[in-house]
DNA sequence: CATCAGTCTCTATCACTGATAGAGGACTCT
DNA sequence: AGAGTCCTCTATCAGTGATAGAGACTGATG
């Protein structure tokens, strides 16, 4: 089988998704290709290089096509669905967001952009608004899903964590997270509040409001 | 002189002042310190927990004490200067973004969730929709200025890059910036036109609105 | 058939990275 | 003087991205 781009990406994901993305090494990923590591660079500048094409193909995964609104939904929604679609990709992989992060001019996102604010414009939305709109959303959902997945740091690191003194150092901040997740709340249903709180406006609240 | 961490971790942040992330190197601290890269071992646990502490020694430069609400203001005003407060953190340095998002279990960050959300409830806001607001504006300043950070590819890597493709196959993402940055329009008024987004809703906005 | 050029993979090696083991100096308290 | 602690050192490890340059294999051309 020859040995081309499409299946170094290939196979450099799987790679992704074993081991995460500080163990997608030239050297282990060459072994998974029955190949020595230098061969790899015949194909592919460098590594930043490769980086980026594993952000397009997980993209591709979730975005195969312009793929059209659904002329039903009114905007709002949509662009909700679109967000979700986003970070359904980012959660995909180990390490999902901090790879679409670090790489730099995806055209896939750049496609993305486009049919969002296309979308919004065609509604009626006009350009500025549309824009602002979806830079803030796009850029948020990456912020957001780069900080669920941080490697939660391990047991050793948390030996001198005191759980109590934080919880009385801040007790906004837990008493906000305890009253969240109470019922049958799970992180979905927050980063869908999150984005209503953008798309709606902090107005139109979603849960029973005071 | 003798070394102890705190003397390291403003080394650090000299360092990447001068080279960036990549270039905080255990040698290269270790030289800056007139010492040998092992010596730092005794005072860090290991490197994460150096970007950890670098991580908060950014913050602490703007935010040093709780520094409580300006009165005067409302909350949407003051919300949105905290947020801008953050964003000069993290671009008062080279990778400033990444290095927050790199570091786990920043005290510092909670410290300003808590002073966020406990200044929103004070003013009225209901616990629920404080979470929401202040997760959604962190979560998304950091997206921002990641983005805003990223590492231009070098004229090399922009070789086959061809640019008016680009124009034509994102044509509305390509009017967007440029209706943008007409007059005398600035990265700045884009964050925070964004950051109004957020808080007053898409309403609510800012230039000549349709 | 012989030769040549292009394409691809190899071995060998570089400069560097974070990290550890363990020796030893320096300093303080007894 | 001796013990113990604190701090820094030398030496070294395994692993990283990357390059140079030799060679094999292919297909086309004389």
């Amino acid at each position: 089988m020859a040995l081309d781009k499409q299946r170094i990406v290939t196979e450099a994901v799987a790679l992704l998704d074993a081991e995460g993305l500080d163990g997608v090494t030239t050297r282990k990923l060459a072994a998974r290709l029955g190949v020595q590591s230098p061969t790899l660079y015949w194909h592919i500048p460098n590594k930043a290089a490769l980086v980026t094409a594993i952000a397009e193909a997980i993209l591709e995964q979730q975005f195969p096509e312009p793929a059209s609104a659904a002329p039903e939904e009114c905007w709002q929604d949509w662009l909700i669905g679109l967000a979700g679609r986003l970070r359904r990709a980012l959660l995909a992989h180990p390490d999902g967001a901090r790879i679409i992060a670090a790489s730099q001019l995806s055209l896939k996102m750049a496609a993305i952009s486009e049919l969002a604010m296309s979308t919004l414009v065609g509604r009626g939305i006009p350009l500025r608004q549309a824009r602002l709109i979806v830079l803030t959303v796009l850029r948020f959902t990456v912020g957001y899903v780069l900080e669920e997945q941080v490697g939660r740091p391990d047991a050793d690191a948390l030996d001198g964590f005191d759980m109590a003194a934080y919880a009385a150092a801040y007790p906004t901040v837990t008493a906000g997270v305890a009253e969240y997740f109470q019922p049958g709340r799970t992180v979905d249903d927050l980063f869908r509040d999150c984005l209503e709180q953008i798309i709606h406006g902090p107005a139109a609240q979603s849960g029973p409001t005071s």
